[in-house]
DNA sequence: TTGTAAGCGTTATCAC
DNA sequence: GTGATAACGCTTACAA
């Protein structure tokens, strides 16, 4: 603990800073500073003998100190919601996770994650810290509400963000997201009337949440645009229990539908299992569809059909927004594809 | 873009420094800096008027400026390893970060979050400049394997680490595990017995990870220490698919096992519908044992007995003792506990 | 109890 | 091509 002042001792324990690279390689410090930043001109040699200073030393620039000089932190905020009910990260954001943080590494660019429980008292006083501390250049949000309030704070604070995702309203803000928001529903049902499915339910998630309100109105216009279908909604807290309990429910009652698709997929293989319980065959006599194409619906059986959708790309896209709003985006903007149905083995023809 | 520089308008664009909340609040710059971090004595009455003008101009203290200046950057730094064949974040590893987010974020603390692949090249290097760019505070490391060369560099880069798991070899700081670090294998392996079992299969995972290699270790001890079991173990890659075709493969040899411990709930998951799938009953003709308690391993039918691990707890440990390698752990060291064997529905009596 | 002033390690601007 | 020098916004002895 106790750090002596022998010069020695200072020495070794002192890491080393710019200036010492520049006494090394025998030049100014705006030398080093140049040959690290690609701006002034510095003669080859002297370039080498700074970069084989740095290197013998171990040096590379602060970050804070970077950061307070040029105003730019280097790191991206990125904030993820997760569930009451499941204490970890939500496999879907997972994913997100990982393809925003594939964009931010090969840049060199931090990603500083917060994980928040929804409708937590100090959502503001939150981001108000977040800003004001001036910890990151920008920040992706996720999982917009009703009422969202965070955007106009962050508009007022002036912080760059991207929203992953649609907003309920405008936002000041770019946001990132399939087109149409809702894409990827539209085949579900259409491959279940196809199928023969006359009467189709929709098992969704609390609505405050647009995602949960955009899919569950996809599935409204989706039964809507064909003739004679039968759309029963009903409506949970996202979570895989409730999706059970209310599949018996649909399913006990005297006009019960023959397919339930479900806003997520560990609710629909909830409900899956649910089902069968109950004795009834899926997906002989019920079909059942689920979200977003976790690699978990192919480990039970009958696997599940489901609607996927690329969170890791939804990732890359969104980093790439921020960074392009930054100025300093990599490449091509990426593409977001609609979701794609994945046909398994948990839907077939309706029973006569 | 272009900034004017009418005074006005600068005064508009800028935003507050401690200056200005000391001008608003008519006291020194130092003054705010002591309220602001509790150390000096300010009289009541200043303190307020300082908090007052701080809220007013919606200020709080840079972090690049406190970080320059204090040699803290108020951030831990998280690698997480992603296996090739999945590109999100594993399960156990969302509810690690979870956990460690718990700790860190009542403390205002940031968590930098790296995600690697296994066996990148430039290993070192990124170490390297994560250490000397000096972004974090201190690290933690997951996932140790053989030979981790990770540990020495960071020692001699004298960076503060902390290891979630237990390292191959002795390392230079300190690691958080459960104790011992196979514990919960054996109580999978004694219900197993006690029902009958004889010949018990292991399908494990690439053994230079340590925790693979710990695990395996585990059951082959557990089998052991009971006379007449036949142990029979395989190795995989981690990978749902091969765990089930190494499934069919020990269930189609004559002399085959009655009951299949996996790596992991994934594993056991796609294990047990390769079985199914086969003719085989689960639980009737053959038993199945996943590794870690994921909730999905409630959403298949049988539900999946399991050897539960609390990851959450295992990121709040390790995230208190990097801060108490820091100095500024909260409260009590965190305990964890042993992995507990949740016997669900994947597991009977062994058949005749 | 409060204020003054010297840095923390870098980069940008301007000389040379 | 290269080097002084002045910030960036804060904390902390030390002085008052």
């Amino acid at each position: 603990m106790a750090e002596t002042n022998t010069p020695e001792t200072a020495q070794r324990h002192r890491r080393a800073t710019i200036a010492d690279v520049a006494a090394a390689a025998g030049v100014s410090r705006s030398a080093v500073s140049k040959v690290f930043n690609g701006n002034g001109h510095i003669s080859k040699a002297t370039t080498e003998r700074i970069r084989a200073a740095a290197a013998e030393l171990g040096w590379s620039p602060s970050s804070s100190a970077v950061a307070l000089r040029s105003a730019r932190t280097n790191a991206i905020g990125l904030v993820v919601y997760r569930s009451r009910d499941v204490i970890a990260i939500p496999p879907m954001s997972s994913a997100v996770i990982a393809g925003i943080e594939a964009v931010l590494s090969p840049l060199d660019l931090g990603l500083l994650l917060y994980l928040r429980d929804r409708n937590q008292e100090d959502e503001l006083a939150f981001y108000r810290r977040l800003t004001s501390s001036r910890r990151v250049d920008g920040m992706i949000l996720t999982d917009s509400v009703v009422d969202d309030r965070r955007f106009e704070m962050l508009e007022q604070a002036r912080m760059p963000t991207v929203l992953l995702g649609t907003p309920a309203a405008p936002i000041p803000f770019r946001h990132v997201d399939v087109d149409p928001p809702g894409a990827g529903m539209d085949a579900a049902v259409a491959h279940l009337i196809r199928h023969g499915h006359i009467h189709i339910a929709y098992v969704g998630g609390d609505e405050t949440r647009v995602a949960a309100h955009i899919r569950r109105q996809a599935f409204d216009e989706s039964v809507a645009q064909h003739d004679g279908i039968v759309g029963t909604v009903t409506v949970t807290s996202y979570s895989p229990d409730e999706a059970a309990q209310e599949t018996l429910r649909l399913l006990r009652s005297p006009d019960r539908p023959t397919a339930v698709v479900y806003a997520s997929d560990p609710m629909a293989m909830a409900g899956m299992r649910a089902a069968k319980l109950d004795g009834f065959r899926v997906p002989e006599d019920v079909s059942i569809v689920g979200f977003d194409g976790l690699p978990m619906g192919e480990w039970v059986e009958p696997q599940l059909s489901t609607v996927k959708r690329d969170g890791v790309m939804r990732g890359r896209a969104v980093a790439w927004e921020i960074l392009d709003v930054l100025g300093m985006a990599p490449g091509e903007r990426p593409e977001l594809h609609a979701p794609e149905l994945v046909i398994r083995g948990s839907t077939a023809r309706a029973p006569k």
